[in-house]
DNA sequence: GTCTATAGTCCGATAGAC
DNA sequence: GTCTATCGGACTATAGAC
């Protein structure tokens, strides 16, 4: 027990509280999640988490910004191996996900206690930022490179296919169906092709 | 006190409760509203709120119910005012909305209390389903009138027309700005116009 | 149909020994 | 750094008088 010796694979019990938090936060959001479902699910006795972290902002707050390192990176990635900008777009939106349990961040957002705390709020807001940044630029990209017609605003279109993603979760959840997320997905890559300038390419589909 | 003599204009306790917990799901969403707060809001005591509805569900569910029937009436009025089926699509997305509010159906899929109980979960999936229903009608009809490509989903872009509006709540949320839910839906129109035949027609703003 | 009083539970947080 | 015990408060719901 106690901090792992050097060398160790012992995972330590702060380590183990940020890693439940994360996962609790998923499934039961923010104000659903006590502390109390923590320390059970990390194996943590109630004097411990309180060492650690004197507050639940304070545990929430640095799993919300470990969730944001590694999605950002994770995704960057991904993104990274389409073989090009308008393709990249296409893949943001047909990445596999699991529709009912609803996106990371944006699950955050409908519950105001999340919303009225900066240090909770901003975690979110920075990565749904980045995202819709990484999306900008694959759009001005493949402005550049004439795949996508050059008459539209990039910031707001990038926008929208954030939206369109965390939409189609929203829906998910409401009908508790992944063909919901799903027929939303189909809808974005529709609206996606109206921007491509090789419009005729889709006779040879 | 009481129930209000025929013809009287006083509002019922039952219905102070019902119009309360609207406004309050509106707000806090529904975990985090207590009936303590709907009793306040209402100016109604303790023992005639669990008289009128024995739980906290079956309070919820009646305001969540008349939501529905509320918010698609006035829908459905909104949109039949648009001169066109494509015009109608665009009005749907340019609605004036208070995109830090959030959708008041929109709000209560993240929340797993509403989505696990079925008296809760469907007047919310059943009124995202309408609004679908009603863009995708209004597609069709476009696409019947020419004014639309006739080569797409109608109703997996209806989906997508739904989810943008949803998604831009959430990052309006996100960032707490309306600024934000604006950047979304001009993306939406954007995409939106990718879909149009009269694409020449854009030569002329 | 309305009221006050209160039950029983869980919440987030603290105390203090080891 | 870890533990058990416990605080004060808010929650949803019930009891029972009027």
């Amino acid at each position: 027990m106690g901090k792992a010796v050097e060398g160790m694979s012992v995972i330590s019990s702060r380590e183990r509280l940020v890693e439940a938090t994360r996962e609790l936060l998923w499934e039961h959001g923010y104000t659903s999640t006590s502390p109390a479902e923590i320390r059970t699910r990390a194996a943590v006795g109630q004097g411990s988490m309180y060492h650690h972290f004197p507050t639940k902002v304070d545990l929430a707050a640095e799993a919300m910004l470990r969730n944001s390192a590694e999605l950002e990176q994770g995704m960057d990635a991904y993104l990274n191996e389409a073989p090009s900008p308008s393709q990249g777009v296409r893949s943001y939106l047909s990445k596999p996900r699991d529709g009912k349990k609803g996106c990371r961040f944006g699950r955050m957002t409908l519950d105001n206690a999340v919303v009225e705390n900066e240090r909770l709020r901003a975690p979110v807001a920075n990565s749904l930022t980045w995202y819709r940044q990484r999306i900008e630029q694959l759009l001005i990209d493949g402005q550049k490179l004439g795949e996508l017609r050059d008459d539209f605003s990039s910031e707001a279109v990038a926008a929208a296919i954030i939206a369109i993603v965390q939409g189609a979760h929203v829906m998910a959840r409401a009908d508790q169906s992944q063909t919901s997320f799903d027929r939303v997905i189909e809808g974005g890559l529709i609206l996606l092709e109206g921007l491509s300038l090789a419009r005729t390419a889709r006779t040879d589909r």
